[in-house]
DNA sequence: CGCGAGCTTGATGCCGATCAATGCATGTGG
DNA sequence: CCACATGCATTGATCGGCATCAAGCTCGCG
């Protein structure tokens, strides 16, 4: 079932669930499927430390990347030097997918803590999706959802006010959380107040006044970056306030 | 050259370059690939007026459609019913990505001009696309090229004021236009002030301010929707302001 | 012509940025 | 063990940019 590149030793995490990484899904279903000439990935599995980085802007691209164990967050940096969070990624996201446009990646990727990620050569992952159509359609979507993802975000930054983007923050990861098996009422984050601000356009001082509010109210217990969810409704109903 | 199609008729456009539309890039492509067994892509070419709908969010995805001429909106609804526009398609994009992730599509596709579009079937476009790994290639940098240009925007929302944000809008627009044919020191906005701001998380107001301010500093000839370059490095130098 | 959609400009107020000080946890070396 | 440094979080005071409300203005069109 699991496959031999990646397997769950080395990182110690809360709750790995098996084949939450991706690329490990995909090792393990293509011999299922590629019954005519087997195309083998050369996936190798990649140790990140905390700050370690997996890729840098600019770097040539060759490789994806699928989160199994850690977060890691991806930074763009404007021209002027400027940087900010473009997202955080946990175990079952897919990362690089930017540098397939230009052959260069366009942004940074750093592990919020220790990680542990699966490359796959993309040369190889285009071979083997030409002959396999589920995964040729797998693949599309993934990249679609994550277009889907930054459309949620660009809504956020566009239209809301600094509670409700930090609320829809708050029940996104929550749902991506619970989707792989963490509790759906509490939460450790992994980032700081400021990489929170800079991925939802705020500082980083209105994110903790944000967070001081929501316990005010009753919305939320904050311990640090323990978080635990008091009121549900209450915070969706944040997340929909309009100006 | 050009394809059956996709003619050239019916709308006149300023400079509607020959296989501007990527769907007929691709279908004028394919006799000259697929040696083997040909698969016909059914596209077909759709009329719209101005304000005209091409897909509304929600309603099942089939088809992605390429633009011939014209301009289109997409629009994101969030759950509250505030709309706000995702972004704005030129001749050359691809429309519809975000619906292959569910299968339904996630935003509202609208018509700013009467325009000219090639809808082309997903399943077959996967089928095509299967067979012919250069194109499974160009399909995959199509989609990277929209979540980098999505990053881009998110940095606009993110990290700058209201007149960064409209510089690097109308130093976007120009460069896209431009990679058309179309003049690098003039363009004709096909968008109100409202839609330009919605993108740009501003208020129309802002919008119209930030145009007041940028021609008293000698940067544009604004009259209404005709703008005119006057200093592009100054431009680009509001472009990268700091707060 | 008159209507209306869209654009401009002004006055005012609020939200979030900024500057600054303190608190709190972790780690490090004496 | 303590003293100290460091990174991160919280809270307060003040300021500025953008939203908001409101009033004309321009232009296209029936």
């Amino acid at each position: 079932m699991t496959s031999p590149f990646c397997t769950e030793d080395e990182i110690s995490h809360a709750a790995v669930t098996p084949l939450a990484c991706p690329v490990c899904q995909l090792m393990a279903l293509q011999p299922a499927v590629s019954l005519g000439r087997p195309i083998r990935l050369q996936a190798t599995r990649q140790r990140l430390r905390r700050h370690g980085q997996l890729f840098q802007a600019g770097a040539q691209f060759g490789h994806l990347y699928g989160v199994h164990a850690g977060q890691l967050k991806t930074c763009t940096t404007a021209p002027d030097g400027r940087q900010q969070v473009a997202g955080f990624h946990l175990p079952g996201d897919l990362l690089g997918l930017d540098g397939i446009a230009s052959g260069t990646h366009a942004c940074d990727a750093m592990a919020l803590e220790d990680s542990l990620v699966c490359a796959v050569p993309y040369a190889g992952l285009m071979d083997l999706l030409a002959q396999q159509p589920e995964m040729e359609r797998w693949f599309c979507k993934v990249m679609s959802a994550q277009l889907v993802r930054d459309q949620r975000v660009m809504s956020w930054l566009g239209g809301m006010r600094a509670d409700a983007r930090l609320a829809n923050f708050l029940l996104d990861m929550l749902r991506r959380l619970q989707a792989h098996g963490f509790s759906g009422v509490a939460l450790v984050l992994r980032m700081t107040r400021e990489e929170i601000g800079s991925h939802l356009g705020l500082k980083l001082e209105t994110v903790s006044r944000a967070f001081s509010r929501f316990q005010a109210a009753g919305l939320l217990a904050v311990n640090q970056r323990d978080i635990r969810i008091l009121n549900l409704d209450g915070l969706r109903q944040v997340g929909g306030q309009v100006p």
